[in-house]
DNA sequence: ATGGCCCGTAGAACGGGA
């Protein structure tokens, strides 16, 4: 199969562009990723490396805030034609915390979010991420979008099953893996949605995040919560889904794993 | 041993992440 006839749409929590900068410059430049969504950019947009982006042959949304969250949208300036900026937030809530942006892009219809951390199950910010899934799950149900091209990437803070988690028995009812977030996640699917990772690997266990802490990553000790779901007029195209664990190896490396789709173009 | 690490904002520790 020709790379032509490809489509690679990737997602990365970077923790910080500013730090992994020159390591998604390496990404861009080596495997020349169609469609990059990040998250956790922590800057404000008059720092956002737009001009660098351009030179790497990228067009660039992005949306950020001082210190905390912030996401951004990537897309080759030689594979397509016409992109915009659909949505800068979730429709019907009203938040500083910059988490959630829709582009079109051609004929494709990209979103990506960085779902709220939740933090403790006990905690206001617990009640705050299921509103947040609460209201992203309410603007794609009131929209068109999963019947449309539509992809939605992001860090989704939620390991879906227990097959998505090292221990799942340590896990039980922590944040992260609460029937809460797994029935809000289940939700999105319900609306039409795919999990490409699960849909192509039904039995791997591959995770996309460990702690820095107590050498998790070299223990393996990791959950799947980044995630690519696509719309069901994309479904038949799907034709490999990998979580770049090569990236958690490097220097000063972010706790996120790229996970990148292909599909037939 | 319930904390270890990393990041930003600090300009010392602290909030936040997951």
């Amino acid at each position: 199969m020709l790379p032509e006839a490809e489509l690679s749409i990737c997602s990365w929590n970077v923790n910080s562009l500013k730090v992994r900068f020159e390591q998604l410059k390496a990404l861009l430049e080596t495997q020349r990723w169609d469609i990059i969504c990040l998250q956790e950019t922590k800057m404000t947009d008059d720092r956002f490396p737009y001009e660098a982006l351009r030179g790497l042959g990228y067009h660039a949304f992005h949306i950020g805030q001082p210190t905390y969250n912030g996401v951004a949208i990537l897309a080759r300036l030689d594979r397509f034609q016409d992109m915009k900026l659909v949505q800068s937030q979730l429709p019907e809530l009203d938040d500083p915390q910059q988490r959630f942006m829709l582009a079109q892009i051609d004929d494709l219809l990209i979103a990506c979010a960085y779902v709220p951390n939740g933090q403790a199950v006990d905690s206001d910010k617990f009640q705050y991420k299921l509103n947040w899934l609460d209201k992203l799950h309410r603007f794609l149900s009131h929209s068109d979008l999963c019947r449309r091209p539509f992809a939605l990437l992001g860090d989704f803070n939620i390991a879906p099953q227990d097959i998505d988690v090292h221990d799942a028995e340590l896990w039980r009812n922590q944040v992260l893996c609460t029937s809460e977030e797994r029935s809000r996640f289940q939700g999105l699917l319900d609306l039409g949605l795919t999990d490409c990772f699960r849909h192509v690997e039904p039995l791997s266990r591959v995770y996309s995040w460990w702690d820095y802490r107590q050498l998790a990553f070299q223990k393996n000790k990791g959950l799947r919560i980044d995630h690519i779901l696509i719309s069901q007029p994309l479904v038949p195209s799907l034709l490999s889904c990998e979580i770049v664990r090569q990236a958690r190896k490097a220097e000063k490396a972010s706790d996120h794993a790229p996970v990148v789709a292909r599909l037939r173009r």
